[in-house]
DNA sequence: GGTTCGATCCTCT
DNA sequence: GAGGATCGAACCT
């Protein structure tokens, strides 16, 4: 079933935690293209020196200050796109990064299913780059509802336990003094298609 | 108007 | 581990 936006209004290390083995859909034209998220990462407040809303709010982090359950994307590095699910109240700034998605159907024919292939799943979609480059998410998704018809995430009913949960530091925040360190990154234990270890 | 640099990824060493 | 690709947001002057 599609996650409502009570599931995203809630304390973002819980929604980034949450999020761990549910689906998130992108319907692209007549194609439905579906991956299981593995890794995800907090962002949460003005205190966050990780954050883009730790420089307060401007033209592109509005959408952090808004309500939970919209996707903020922006472009990084020129050349790649993020996807972050926005969480907790308004004027709170708070988002969930999508980091990897472990690829379950085939890419070339999205309504056939792929086979294991640990190799595929890393080099498709393992990183937030790359897993925005996969579905095809640009900035002129930026805002977008994320329990629209459009993009989604579902729970297909399964459960992480906690101790198959990774709990560690964020990537490529190091310029953030102290919150470089805060274990905000959760990803699926043994996962073959997280972006790093 | 100019400069800096990034919530990345790929290639080369 | 280092460096390049590539560009717009953010922050100067």
């Amino acid at each position: 079933m599609k996650l409502s936006k009570s599931f995203y209004d809630r304390d973002t290390l819980k929604v980034a935690q949450g999020l761990l083995g549910k689906h998130l859909i992108f319907k692209r034209g007549r194609k439905k293209i579906v991956g299981r998220i593995v890794e995800a990462e907090a962002y949460c407040g003005l205190d966050d020196l990780a954050s883009h809303a730790s420089r307060g709010r401007t033209e592109r982090n509005e959408i952090m200050f808004g309500p939970a359950g919209f996707v903020y994307v922006y472009m990084i590095y020129g050349m790649y796109h993020c996807l972050n699910i926005v969480t907790e109240r308004k004027n709170y700034p708070a988002a969930v990064l999508i980091r990897a998605l472990e690829i379950i159907q085939n890419p070339k024919n999205p309504s056939t299913p792929l086979r294991a292939d640990k190799k595929q799943n890393k080099i498709i979609a393992a990183g937030p780059g790359k897993l925005c480059r996969y579905l095809g998410l640009t900035k002129k998704q930026n805002g977008l509802d994320i329990t629209g018809d459009t993009l989604w995430v579902e729970d297909r009913g399964e459960k992480i336990a906690p101790k198959d949960v990774v709990k560690t530091t964020r990537i490529g925040v190091d310029y953030a003094k102290h919150c470089k360190d805060h274990k905000w990154r959760f990803y699926i234990k043994g996962s073959p298609s997280v972006s790093k270890k």
